[in-house]
RNA sequence: GGUCCGUUCGUCUAGGGGUUAGGACAUAUCCCUUUCACGGAUAAAACACGGGUUCGAUUCCCGUACGGACUACCA
């Protein structure tokens, strides 16, 4: 057993939460879980321009649908509040003060006016800007003014970031949970702004800040943030605290072709990427959910945790109690894994079929007869994808049926089928004395047998006379259930409207 | 362009110097079943390429190709 961690997820609420940023958070609280630590939530607001109404909402929603819900953080509390950082505002501007006090940052008064068009010029020369030691003294900054000058512009209160004075030379070395060793040259690392001109930090401060200060002792996020990494160590260096352990894990990529998994796909494969049905408030657009498609919150996180992870077993079906005891990091791959409709629906009929039919008919078929809606769950529940797709089968499970399939009647309606047809209709009412499916067998096959019919030779075509479709679930069954009247009535109208046999 | 990361069946993956390269989804066929589905069985299907190292490489090393992420006062 591993010794107690820390670890948070800390999304922006800048939208619905993607269903890649639930697997995150799914191994987090994995982690958290197995070693009896905490896992936190903590909200990253620090960009005001993006902030989406509703997102923090949605996310806490999310993570509780899905039954991974926080230790601690952003609406439960705990020892380190607000978790909320533009609550935390004023806290990130005494770090970087201390930085500034230890000359490990610097004050630069470029605007982003200034160094857009530096970036062009660099651009169209086929090179790439960077704001580092090469450069900075040819900036507008602390290093390559002079004190007065600073204090000058500071007096008079020019807007100004705070930069990580990134050191020239040096090799940044950490070794990831996923990808061991990682190393990168410093000359390659910008000297990040820390602090913004709005006196809000940067993603990289508060992050830093706020994972030594919550004592987070892993960081587990996506491999998008790999290439921060190593300047969030120098961060850490500067402040003289020891990093956390880092794991970056691998992107969900596209079903098809390359790149990876965005909105765009959902809306073209007509499958959900967000745990929740998101209506965006600006422009309206409805983007669909797991929850409202009908997955279950297990599968869900049963399938997600197998994209990128496996047990090294042969088990495939785990509950998040079952998930929490067999988690390891070092079982996670490496390369992106593609997301698959399939997989995901084939987790869902797993956990439908164990589902208790009393609780799926309860919140489904809540308007029907339980003993009823209960044999008529039990009918469908390996045919079904989705527990939602019940009611409306239900409906045409119940209905009358005025179209037959005509590819069926084509092949096999005969004359010997109609006299079988007759021969029910006529005589199966007074032959079934309870009106259960075991009789209902008896009695048809007894008719038959007077007749001179074999069974298997009209099954088809009083399928089809009695539920309209050539292939269906089990029709004795389904006949009791229907019920002698019902099962009468169709009879009669489907003798009334197949064609009439000769010969 | 630069930096970093990756690459086993169509997809998710197991494995790892000597294997008939295993499983699952999807596909196909068969069995079960009055039908369809479920279930069962079987089949087809993979180590990106080129060099090393080695008796031997899919496995280790180096390149190449391809893919990805990042390259903002976004996270």
């Amino acid at each position: 057993m591993l010794n107690p961690v820390r670890v948070r997820f800390a999304p922006s609420p800048t939208g619905p939460l993607h269903i890649g940023g639930v697997r995150t958070a799914l191994y987090n609280y994995l982690l958290a879980h197995q070693t009896g630590g905490q896992f936190i939530l903590r909200i990253e607001d620090t960009d005001q321009t993006r902030f989406v109404p509703g997102a923090e909402n949605y996310i806490l929603e999310s993570l509780k649908w899905l039954g991974i819900s926080p230790d601690e953080g952003v609406g439960v509390g705990g020892p380190h509040e607000p978790y909320r950082q533009s609550e935390r505002k004023g806290l990130y501007k005494s770090y970087a003060e201390r930085l500034l006090a230890d000359g490990k940052a610097y004050y630069a008064f470029d605007t982003a006016e200034e160094l857009d068009a530096i970036r062009k010029t660099y651009e169209s020369k086929g090179s790439a800007f960077q704001y580092n030691a090469v450069n900075r003294t040819k900036l507008r900054n602390s290093l390559a003014m002079s004190t007065k000058e600073v204090e000058d512009l500071l007096s008079k209160d020019t807007p100004y970031v705070i930069r990580l004075k990134v050191p020239a030379k040096g090799e940044i070395r950490f070794q990831d949970s996923i990808r061991d060793w990682v190393h990168v040259h410093t000359s390659s690392i910008d000297d990040k702004v820390l602090m913004k001109s709005d006196g809000m930090p940067t993603y990289h401060l508060a992050n830093v800040v706020d994972d030594h200060i919550m004592e987070i002792t892993h960081v587990i996020r996506g491999e998008e943030w790999l290439p921060s990494a190593p300047l969030h160590i120098l961060l850490y260096q500067a402040f003289g605290w020891t990093p956390p352990t880092f794991a970056h894990l691998p992107l969900l990529l596209k079903p098809e072709g390359n790149g990876k998994l965005s909105k765009r796909d959902a809306d073209l494969g007509g499958f959900p990427v967000f745990p929740l049905e998101w209506i965006d408030p600006t422009t309206g657009h409805i983007s669909k959910g797991f929850r409202e498609e009908g997955y279950l919150p297990e599968a869900t996180l049963n399938f997600l945790a197998f994209l990128g992870w496996n047990p090294g077993t042969e088990q495939e079906l785990f509950s998040l109690d079952e998930l929490v005891q067999t988690f390891s990091l070092d079982r996670i791959n490496k390369a992106g894994a593609k997301f698959d409709v399939n997989k995901a629906k084939w987790f869902n009929e797993q956990y439908l079929k164990n589902q208790p039919i009393k609780a799926l008919v309860s919140t489904y078929l809540p308007n029907m007869d339980s003993t009823k809606a209960e044999a008529f769950a039990s009918l469908y529940i390996d045919r079904i994808t989705f527990p939602n797709q019940l009611g409306k089968l239900s409906e045409e499970f119940f209905e009358i049926p005025s179209v037959y399939d005509e590819a069926v009647l084509a092949n096999k309606w005969n004359q010997e089928n109609q006299n079988a047809l007759n021969l029910l209709s006529k005589n199966l009412n007074s032959k079934v004395e309870n009106w259960n499916s075991d009789e209902i067998k008896h009695g048809i096959h007894s008719i038959l047998e007077d007749a001179g019919i074999k069974m298997g030779k009209v099954m088809q075509v009083l399928r089809v006379a009695l539920s309209g479709n050539g292939a269906g679930p089990d029709l004795m069954i389904s006949m009791e259930l229907w019920g002698r009247e019902s099962v009468l009535k169709r009879l009669q109208k489907a003798l009334e409207n197949f064609p009439e046999c000769h010969g």
